[in-house]
DNA sequence: CTGTATCCTAATCGATACTG
DNA sequence: CAGTATCGATTAGGATACAG
């Protein structure tokens, strides 16, 4: 048990992103992906064409702002509305099931924006301490740089 | 303003993930990233040496494992603590800040095994359409497939 | 305007070998 | 055990040109 087999309707959920071989895997890195965040961030507010969505979100390519929204639409988060004008407009509107992941995508960006001091701190406190260091200082002796 | 200058004790938090250049943008790419979810997951149960981690997570190479701790271990979230023995025994937990994170990535975990099923077929009917059509079924005209 | 297609570079990643 | 180092393959990604 516990495979991912093609068995319709099996009640078990037996998902675990912890195996490599779990579809759920996917649906983390899709969720991950550099862009998503932002795309579906704004895509929440309102239905917006592909130019605006590119002016809104600083240092996006055409090529990857294409490529994030063909993968949000294909997964189903993201509609694509075309109308047959000219020239061609192009509304990228947000589905129910993107609704649902709306709310924790915002609450990602709010913990990158509350922590991200913290964060850069430590990084700095990291960098300093260069870890050339090979691990003696755990005895209480704390190295003294240069 | 809304510049990212080094103006020590800045009140207004001018933190805009949709500019280019903001440091929260870090942040998202270190969260969205393919490991980070997993093993802040499992650091957040118990602190766990650096083989067990490799071992539970399914399909994580010794690289990728050793460069995802590092980046949490920089980024704060982690903590490794070395034991001077032989054989080396390293150990990771996850930090108070790390902590304040872990809520968060349990529920993209949940969302991920409660929503894949749904995309997986968002994605069956999206490959279906094949999507050569071009845009004419907008107007009500369906296009058959072969 | 909203793409696709191509080229090219840089980054990612796995596999393997080796070290303290 | 817990890494580092290196190599090669794959992929991501930007820039540009062009099409509907």
């Amino acid at each position: 048990m516990n495979e991912y087999t093609d068995t319709a309707l099996q009640i078990t959920k037996s998902w675990n992103a912890y195996q490599a071989a779990c579809p759920t895997r996917l649906m983390l890195n899709r969720i991950a992906d550099k862009w998503t965040v932002l795309v579906l961030g704004l895509l929440a507010l309102e239905t917006k064409r592909f130019s605006l969505l590119q002016r809104e979100i600083g240092g996006i390519s055409q090529k990857m702002l294409t490529q994030t929204l063909r993968g949000l639409e294909r997964d189903g988060l993201v509609l694509r509305t075309v109308y047959p004008e000219v020239p061609p407009r192009v509304e990228y509107s947000i589905t129910p099931l993107g609704q649902t992941l709306v709310g924790l995508l915002a609450e990602l960006r709010r913990w990158s924006e509350t922590h991200i001091e913290a964060v850069l701190q430590a990084q700095q406190a990291y960098d300093q301490q260069a870890h050339a260091a090979t691990d003696q200082e755990i005895s209480g002796i704390r190295r003294i740089r240069f």
